[in-house]
DNA sequence: TAGAGCCTGCGG
DNA sequence: CCGCAGGCTCTA
């Protein structure tokens, strides 16, 4: 579901809770797809009657910060993840799997139906990259420099699709399937085309498109196709805006463009782009 | 470097 | 019933 806007978006929601402190911890014992069940006892121990002392983010990981504790509490929504701020009486959301409750009389809840997601724990004190997740991360966007460079020489190492390319987080970590092909569309860049054949004013053009995508995705909130919500519960905008993603057959958007958007799957993901206007 | 696999839910 | 889904990892 998330890419790096709405994690962003899940992100600012989060601020309210920062400060409170964490009264207890209570997992669902059923395992996430990228770690197992949540170590329960080390989370408990980690977190317990700490202070949360700030929410980061990195690529599509969030990164919970704890006052005073040598670890901190990563978390990715997978594709169905959701983190909300609730009051602690509310009734449970079905496929919740853990809860932090927090002084103040709230609870930080992670639910994720599908389970593809991950909580875990990583080294606190600048040392949170030693966790296999976050060690292997590209450049993110919003906090790095994304430049037509550096995308340039990525590019030409490789022999994937620049779809692919785009979707590989260790090289921009944060971009996922809808901002791929809306990134690709804006620049003019062919889905298909193979990274060696990136040029460099076209990776220039490719860097600025991929910057204007998600900043202009998290200024509405983020996209809501079905069911993302922030840490509120509100939906973002984006969806209204996005220019080529699940719209197979309408007219190109591009101005004095005359051709028509295409589904085609590359691998495995649907892909969108206009055959017209993204050309070699 | 494709493809399968992991899960549940939704819409056609 | 079937196909599809915003992610990621492991396998042949």
């Amino acid at each position: 579901m998330p890419e790096l806007p709405e994690v962003e978006t899940v992100r600012r929601t989060l601020e309210p809770a920062v400060g409170r402190r964490v009264r207890g911890v209570w997992t669902s014992g059923l395992p996430l797809r990228l770690n197992g069940p949540v170590d329960r006892a080390g989370l408990a121990r980690a977190a317990t009657g700490a202070v949360i002392a700030g929410v980061r983010r990195r690529g599509k990981y969030l990164l919970i910060d704890l006052a005073g504790r040598d670890r901190l509490i990563l978390v990715h929504l997978g594709m169905s993840g959701r983190l909300r701020i609730v009051p602690a009486r509310a009734p449970r959301a079905p496929h919740t799997h853990v809860v932090l409750s927090l002084t103040g009389g709230r609870e930080l809840r992670y639910s994720d139906p599908r389970r593809f997601g991950l909580v875990d724990l990583a080294p606190a004190g600048g040392r949170e990259r030693e966790h296999p997740s976050l060690a292997v991360l590209g450049r993110d966007p919003l906090v790095e420099r994304v430049t037509g460079a550096f995308l340039h020489e990525a590019a030409r190492r490789s022999r994937q699709t620049m779809k692919s390319i785009l979707l590989d987080q260790g090289i921009v970590a944060g971009v996922g399937n809808i901002y791929a092909s809306e990134a690709l569309w804006l620049a003019g860049v062919p889905p298909t085309l193979r990274g060696v054949r990136l040029d460099r004013a076209r990776a220039d053009a490719l860097a600025r498109a991929i910057r204007a995508v998600l900043r202009r995705a998290l200024e509405r909130g983020g996209t809501s196709l079905r069911d993302f919500v922030d840490a509120d519960g509100v939906a973002g905008e984006n969806a209204d805006y996005l220019r080529v993603y699940g719209r197979a057959g309408a007219p190109c958007p591009r101005r004095a463009c005359s051709g028509r958007i295409r589904r085609t799957v590359i691998q495995g993901r649907a892909t969108f782009h206009c055959p017209a206007c993204q050309r070699r």
